[in-house]
DNA sequence: AAATTCTCCTGAAGGC
DNA sequence: TGCCTTCAGGAGAATT
């Protein structure tokens, strides 16, 4: 399951090998991603030049001459380099063929998405109403705080609106929230400025840790599995339910918010 | 307007 | 080579 940490590392790991080189051909053995990839996706970018590989929030942006790709890994997808000879297996739904490489995504749910937009990247829907980067000044507690303000909405589920900051998903925002001992359920608006502060760091903490370990974890691209995982970091609440909190020993306990496994310390955080 | 629920999908895990 | 049900989740869409 892919979060802000394996799309940074993807990115990271993919650019050396394409940035500069021109998109020969883009070859698509199943469109029927989250979003279909366009029909017509070879007119729109094939033979032109990849200038930069960007990561915005979980989506990845390639800008090409006259406008760029979004992608997005979904739920299981990766994109790895891979070389001419090498046959794709089963879930490789399409290439992204450049002179010396491909680059590869496979994805078993088909949740991810490759879509073609025109400059300015921005104007697309899905990047038009994203909130600020998490690890960028950006998002601070002036801008949580103001976000927060008199919702009624549990804050885990604020962290998670890609509309208030981006990139956090569900295994970051349980682990920020036991590191700033704030009960997910606990109302947005009824969460203290001072401890907005506290999970403002706890969030970009736990990103940067993972992308810090990702760079060692997921450091080869090329003729790899291609399956991302996720860290095998020392997740302290996530994965955990029943299991004592490392803090005080007390058993973890697990609900469901907005659809998605909830684990937290009763004691710790309120 | 804000908050919640639904939806897509397949593989893993669990029950029997 | 067991079959079936349940669950997992990114995040936009639909609904309340």
């Amino acid at each position: 399951m892919p979060e802000l940490p394996e799309v940074e590392t993807t990115c990271v790991g993919i650019a050396p090998h394409i940035t500069g080189q021109i998109l020969q051909q883009v070859t698509v053995r199943d469109h029927r991603l989250r979003w279909p990839i366009p029909d017509d996706i070879n007119h729109l970018v094939a033979g032109q030049r990849l200038h930069k590989v960007v990561r915005r929030g979980k989506y990845i942006l390639m800008y090409f001459d006259l406008g760029g790709l979004i992608g997005h890994l979904g739920m299981t997808g990766s994109m790895r380099i891979v070389t001419q000879d090498e046959p794709p297996a089963y879930h490789d739904h399409f290439d992204l063929c450049f002179s010396a490489c491909l680059v590869r995504y496979r994805d078993p749910r088909r949740f991810g998405s490759l879509l073609w937009q025109p400059f300015p990247l921005e104007d697309h829907a899905l990047l038009a109403n994203l909130g600020p980067e998490p690890l960028t000044e950006a998002f601070n507690v002036d801008v949580l705080h103001a976000a927060c303000k008199g919702k009624k909405q549990p804050i885990k589920t604020l962290i998670m609106d890609s509309k208030k900051v981006v990139g956090v998903g569900n295994i970051y925002a349980n682990e920020a929230l036991y590191m700033a001992g704030i009960n997910p359920n606990r109302q947005a608006g009824r969460v203290s400025r001072q401890r907005l502060a506290k999970l403002v760091e706890a969030i970009k903490q736990v990103l940067t840790d993972a992308i810090t370990q990702g760079g060692t974890t997921l450091r080869n691209f090329v003729d790899s599995d291609g399956n991302p995982g996720y860290f095998k970091q020392q997740l302290r609440v996530y994965g955990r339910a029943h299991k004592p909190c490392r803090s005080c020993g007390e058993a973890l306990k697990e609900v469901r918010l907005g659809q998605r496994s909830t684990v937290y310390c009763r004691y710790c955080q309120r």
